[in-house]
DNA sequence: CAGGTC
DNA sequence: GCTGG
């Protein structure tokens, strides 16, 4: 009977929930009210921003002492505290403006799949595609309307086992409206379990960024740029830079990149990539994050008509609120840590050479990056 | 047009 | 070249 629930004292300026969980990194979280529902391996959880920090909970029963608390700190990726090139202040000014995003450190399965739904797309369908896979895992738990008008408005589930989304059709995806993407699933699915299943998946965290990008290109609907975003995410990879037009203009722009924004061959990608490491210094994967962030704010803010200036705190995707309710007992988010971390710390500082990264670029880097320990 | 891949 | 906003 006892739930897990908490808080994670951290400011908004850290971490923002609200920007990471639905910035385009992760796609089965939801919000109701002020409250985000989703799923962390086997815990359904839901989460609160708040002044003092992010309150959490866990609605499935059994989990009375599960390390939730650092298992959240792992998955908003915490315990790292970010490096930014001091002579940067495009860079400085961006981080200052568009804060409290995190490089989520999320399943490395689900992030296959994420991203390889992620090519011509964008979030609210890759959503609702994820959210059908998601469909096929084990329910943990379930939130129903009070009013019974819209039953079932969300249900925690754990994202399914190979073994499982092995057995997806061609034809149940492309009713499922996957497009052409189905056929990847499909293919992807049964290249992962003949290499081993979900411990192959897990044992790509092990390997060097180069080899698991080489890894994860193996399979079909995975090229360059998903496998850097698989890497990023899902894999734990802070080298990784997903290339994509949005980043190459804005690099042209602010960083005197002088490349074109189509045309991209491998060749080319590597170069740009390797440049923008060497400029990003060693967490490249996030500042990429959010300049990629920062890029889309502004292009969504240009489409906007000049004259209604809205607050930027408001949710463009503001719906009626919904009163929700959990299947059991409603959760007290307020309440302080009763999690015994047991497990202790998971994540052991290890310092990758960036350097190492091969690339046939002889350039020098854009700007000067210094390194500096913190 | 949307954070490409084959 | 799939399909929704």
């Amino acid at each position: 009977m006892n739930k897990v629930a908490g808080i994670i004292r951290v400011d908004r300026k850290v971490l923002d929930i609200d920007k990471v969980l639905q910035m385009g990194m992760t796609f089965r979280w939801r919000k109701h009210g002020q409250i985000w529902h989703g799923v962390i391996g086997r815990n359904a959880v839901q989460l609160e921003q708040k002044n003092e920090g992010v309150a959490y909970s866990c609605v499935n029963g059994d989990s009375s002492d599960s390390g939730l608390n650092s298992e959240l700190i792992r998955f908003f990726d915490l315990e790292r505290k970010y490096e930014i090139p001091h002579d940067d202040e495009n860079l400085t000014n961006a981080v200052g403006k568009y804060e409290g995003i995190r490089q989520l450190q999320l399943d490395p399965i689900e992030t296959l799949y994420s991203f390889i739904c992620s090519s011509n797309n964008h979030i609210s369908r890759i959503s609702s595609m994820m959210t059908f896979l998601g469909s096929k895992g084990d329910l943990l738990a379930q939130i129903k309307s009070d009013t019974d008008v819209e039953p079932n408005l969300f249900r925690y589930q754990a994202f399914p086992s190979i073994e499982t989304l092995a057995q997806l059709t061609e034809q149940e995806l492309r009713a499922a409206n996957f497009g052409y993407r189905a056929k990847f699933i499909v293919k992807t699915s049964a290249s992962i379990l003949e290499n081993g299943g979900n411990s192959w998946v897990e044992t790509l965290k092990s390997e060097d960024y180069v080899v698991a990008v080489e890894k994860l290109m193996t399979l079909a609907g995975i090229g360059r740029k998903v496998a850097d975003c698989i890497a990023l995410y899902g894999l734990n990879k802070r080298e990784s830079i997903p290339l994509d037009v949005h980043l190459i203009r804005l690099a042209n722009r602010d960083y005197n990149l002088k490349e074109a924004e189509k045309g991209l061959t491998p060749t080319r990608y590597e170069g740009i990539v390797a440049r923008l490491r060497e400029t990003w210094g060693r967490d490249a994967g996030w500042v990429q994050t959010v300049l990629f962030y920062k890029e889309l704010q502004l292009s969504k803010e240009k489409k906007k008509s000049p004259k209604s200036k809205r607050e930027k705190n408001k949710p463009r995707t503001e719906k009626k609120e919904v009163k929700v309710e959990v299947k059991e007992e409603p959760v007290e988010l307020q309440s302080e840590a009763q999690v015994s971390s047991r497990k202790g710390p998971v994540v052991t500082t290890r310092r990758r050479a960036a350097q190492k990264i091969k690339t046939e670029c002889d350039e020098m880097p854009l700007k000067k990056a210094k390194e500096e320990e913190f």
